[in-house]
DNA sequence: GAGTTTGAAACT
DNA sequence: CAGTTTCAAACTC
């Protein structure tokens, strides 16, 4: 495929792909889907399907293809298992005329969704089923080559398969064995629009060839759809019923086109005998096959890009695809394609849909951010979704929307939809790819029947990966689906796929429980991927999907990275009952947020309560960006968090004496009780969740200290900071040549996307998913663990570490460019650094004269060693839990002392006396344990 | 803000 | 795996 001018990297690492015809969008039922499925979903396998790769097989480099041929490019989407997104496509368009590749125009132009076997009674274009059998539309086939698709309004569309060489002209060259199906547009259905500058002729007919077979060198079978207009004058928007269905038909020559699968079966192309075939509709454009005329709903859409556009007489609601927005000149534009977006536009409000659960709202046409359910952060909406809002570029927001409920049919949901809906809806339920299941995408409006497709998406999702965009009231809310930034690497060891559970729900559990993150971090991402493969369950989908299906294609996370992400889920439930986090964001949205723990007393004042458990992590900028997950130093923040308790403690206003004094008082039986050998270690941690507790105040933790006590350490992962310190943000990257792909960024190595980036052409972010995709990958050759935090903590509690350590030579490891200095941790004996002076108790040894004394190195290594152990000690008992514990005995005092108009220094006296027993207490408590571990290893080693 | 320094990432 | 180059942040002026 490359070979035509290697203009089509994106090829590059694609395998080969078995034979595509259009019959398959046309017939799902016929076993040709079935098998280009199974063919695809071996061709995502990186490079499964390698040995079907055969460079002879693409048509583009067969002569006879180099004619005006229009090549739709299917973007080598990652594994669709387990997660789903919309598969956009990659259309390149040469119009050559015979000349060479060298000479052949090229134009880039998307499709929506991979292609993808469809039920029978099914005809999809793009993500979107036009008909089946929900709809009241029926296919009949009244002749051995049409099929008859009759929709709900009586719209007509037949789909010939008509014998090899009647329609064929030069553009079905090399096909002789192939067969021409013709697609006769009825009277209902519109003109079709294609843009792009290529045009079809005067021609109704777009005549396809399809080779016989990938092993087999470009013989073709023509397909023909036929009732296509042409771009020529006629109003391509022009009312259904205006349209008579002779004017299709009565086109005098058809347009030939060619459909091709490429060697890894994700090239379709459409050799145009004609000057000029148009099969970009990019706005306006697009074919319209509007069945369905007396519908208060019309779809057109463009076969070519996935344009499906759902008018109504007031509102629009248009799904299409946009082609990319950087149009490579001439060739390699496909490779560059943005993948597929679908742009849902309701009246005034305008949805960009990336091709996974990402909402991107344009900022033009009058969007508004209420089109969606999406203000800031996440919002939960009445239909159990949960949208987070992301902010992006020029005013450009990401919403990415999780679903919570986990209910949803599979596969036409709409089917079951009451006719007398009032409200438009667009559901886009996609099913995994498995073998044989097909996706279906359906678009229902309440009001009238749905329009045309046919494509196949070649889409695998996990049994969560419906996208389900409502249309009600102008909000869209489409369904999440992260497929991308998992790796299917980790699949191994994370896994889980089929464990039913409201993967949905806990989504958007994480997802509450952070701030609105402003990136997403790939960890993030991967939770979200996990829960979602997991939550499968799904009725036929995880039933139907195979168990590769549910995996997630790009695992990028690690063990520990897994767990880690889960950890602040857990911290967060273990949180004081009372206590609703809340995270308070500053005025501009790229700053730094902190998370608060929000205690509202139940008192007839009210009085609420501001916790910081941790500010923002004060190397959030360059720490943070190297992959640091956003952790402070816990000394570090500890003391900041235990400052502004104290700080706001003076702004507390009286409570409820004997409440605190019961409260202080189990509060401390509950440390007592901590100190009892009981080992009921790590206390299983599924509590509801915390949020919607009510706000009743309760000084007490309850999660009592000594409970908490005994949790450090034992969760393996525990490396990330559960309160909020990941959800910190760094600064913005400025990459000017690595196009933020490249590790160099640190937005892209923090799994993030660019956003209010300085940088230059910038692939990292939703409009270059394909890239991005490319990119990890890449990355994750080189380095499995490149997107892993590099400084984590073995244990919770425990000091942090640089996994791989520095490398300094000149800078001592004082400067901010030793990772280490970084993100505030010493050296260690991992790092490979030159003159390292980065140790707890550096100001003690003049480094300058250690350069060369390796000796010397090692041993204050092993010093800032044996402190780190020391400290690493000291962690496991000083945890957040443990420290807000601590802090609530302490308010508890206080508010009870202003009740009872105390003098401020006796209160301060006593919050002291307060603070020193519960530090006793962790004391004695981490005295108890460190002697006893220390009998077990001498019990172990004797 | 421009130029330099630095070390990680990428490349060979 | 080591050496070199590239890159972007940190730093300096």
């Amino acid at each position: 495929m490359d070979t035509s001018g290697g203009n089509m990297d994106s090829l590059d690492d694609t395998g080969p792909l078995p034979e595509l015809s259009f019959e398959d969008f046309l017939e799902p039922t016929s076993e040709k889907s079935s098998q280009h499925m199974d063919v695809l979903d071996s061709e995502e396998d990186d490079g499964g399907g390698d040995e079907l790769a055969d460079p002879a097989n693409d048509s583009l480099n067969t002569p006879q293809f180099k004619k005006n041929v229009v090549n739709i490019l299917e973007d080598k989407r990652l594994n669709p298992s387990g997660v789903t997104v919309l598969k956009s496509h990659a259309i390149k368009m040469v119009t050559t005329g015979g000349t060479p590749p060298a000479n052949a125009q090229v134009t880039d132009v998307k499709i929506l969704n991979k292609f993808k076997p469809m039920p029978s009674n099914t005809l999809k274009i793009g993500s979107t089923t036009i008909a089946n059998k929900s709809t009241p539309g029926t296919i009949t086939k009244t002749l051995s080559n049409f099929t008859q698709i009759k929709t709900k309004d009586g719209q007509v569309i037949y789909v010939q398969k008509s014998v090899p060489g009647t329609q064929s002209s030069t553009a079905v060259a090399g096909s002789p064995s192939g067969g021409v199906r013709r697609l006769v547009a009825p009277s209902g259905i519109q003109k079709a629009v294609l843009s792009k500058g290529v045009t079809l002729a005067s021609t109704g007919l777009v005549k396809a060839a399809v080779p016989a077979k990938a092993s087999t060198p470009v013989p073709a079978t023509a397909i023909t759809l036929k009732g296509i207009q042409p771009l020529a004058g006629s109003s391509v928007k022009s009312p259904l019923s205006s349209t008579p269905a002779t004017t299709s038909v009565s086109l005098a020559q058809p347009t030939k086109l060619q459909v091709f699968r490429t060697a890894d079966g994700k090239i379709i192309k459409f050799n145009q005998a004609g000057s000029s075939l148009l099969l970009n509709a990019k706005q306006g454009t697009g074919t319209t096959v509007t069945p369905g005329g007396s519908a208060a709903t019309s779809v057109k859409l463009s076969p070519s890009t996935g344009n499906v556009v759902l008018s109504k007489p007031v509102g629009q609601v248009v799904v299409r695809t946009e082609t990319p927005v950087k149009h490579a000149s001439g060739s390699v534009a496909s490779a560059s394609a943005t993948p597929g977006k679908m742009l849902v536009q309701s009246a005034s409000k305008q949805i960009l849909v990336s091709n996974k659960n990402i909402i991107k709202l344009s900022p033009n046409a009058g969007a508004t951010s209420s089109t969606t359910h999406t203000t800031s952060g996440q919002t939960p909406t009445s239909s159990g979704l949960h949208a987070i809002q992301l902010p992006g570029k020029a005013g450009v927001q990401y919403v990415r929307v999780l679903t919570n409920n986990k209910s949803a049919g599979s596969t036409s949901a709409t089917a079951s939809m009451p006719k007398t809906m009032q409200t438009q809806k667009i559901t886009v339920v996609r099913s995994p790819a498995a073998k044989g299941v097909p996706a279906t995408s359906t678009i229902t409006s309440a009001a009238a029947a749905p329009a045309v497709a046919a494509s196949k998406a070649n889409v695998a999702m996990g049994s969560t990966n419906k996208i389900v965009m409502r249309t009600m009231g102008g909000s869209i809310v489409p369904l999440p689906s992260m497929q991308t930034l998992v790796s299917k690497r980790a699949l191994g060891a994370s896994t889980n796929a089929s464990k039913p559970a409201s993967a949905t729900s806990s989504s958007a559990t994480l997802s509450g429980s952070q701030e609105s993150p402003r990136k997403h971090r790939l960890t993030d991402l991967n939770v979200e991927l996990k829960q979602l493969a997991s939550a499968s369950s799904d009725a036929s989908d995880s039933s139907d999907a195979g168990p590769e299906a549910k995996k997630p294609r790009y695992v990028i996370t690690m063990q520990k990275g897994s767990q880690k992400a889960t950890q602040p889920v857990q911290k967060l439930i273990n949180r004081t009952a009372n206590a609703q986090r809340v995270a308070a964001s500053g005025t501009s949205p790229n700053a730094p947020k902190k998370i608060y723990n929000y205690v509202q007393s139940t008192g007839t004042n009210g009085v609420k309560y501001m916790i910081c458990n941790s500010g923002v992590p004060q190397s959030s900028t360059s720490a943070m960006r190297r992959g640091y997950t956003g952790y402070v130093d816990s000394k570090s923040r500890r003391m900041v968090s235990i400052s502004s308790q104290q700080h706001r403690f003076k702004q507390m206003n009286t409570q409820q004496q004997s409440k605190h004094q019961q409260l202080q008082a189990q509060a401390k039986q509950r440390i007592r009780q901590q100190q009892l050998p009981t080992e009921q270690s790590a206390p299983t941690k599924v509590e509801p969740k915390l949020p919607t507790q009510p706000p009743g105040f309760n000084p007490v933790p309850t999660k009592p200290l000594f409970d908490i006590l005994k949790q450090p350490a034992t969760g393996a992962a525990a490396t990330v900071d559960a309160l909020g310190g990941m959800t910190s943000r760094r600064k913005h990257c400025n990459c000017s040549k690595s196009q933020c792909l490249k590790l160099y960024c640190d937005c892209f190595a923090n799994g993030e996307f660019c956003q209010d980036c300085t940088c230059k052409d910038c692939f990292n972010n939703m409009d270059y998913e394909v890239e991005r995709e490319r990119a990890i990958r890449s990355c994750l050759d080189r380095n499995p663990s490149a997107f892993q935090p590099k400084i984590t903590a073995p244990n919770s509690g425990d000091m942090r570490l640089h996994n791989k350590g520095c490398n300094c030579k000149r800078s001592g490891c004082l400067k901010n460019y030793c990772e280490c200095y970084e993100a505030k941790i010493p050296c260690t004996s991992i790092c490979k650094c030159v003159g390292c002076r980065n140790m707890e108790d550096r100001p003690d040894v003049d480094m300058d004269s250690l350069d060369g004394l390796m000796g010397a190195k090692s041993l204050q290594k092993d010093k800032a060693s044996n402190k780190q152990s020391n400290e690493n000690r000291a962690n496991m008992y000083f945890t957040d839990d443990v420290i807000e514990a601590t802090i609530m005995c302490m308010i508890s005092r206080i508010v009870m002392h202003e009740k009872q108009n105390m003098p401020v220094e006796d209160t301060e006296r006593e919050v002291m006396e307060e603070l020193g027993e519960s530090l006793n207490q962790i004391i004695t408590f981490a005295k108890e344990k460190h002697d006893t571990s220390q009998l077990d290893e001498s019990k172990a080693t004797s």
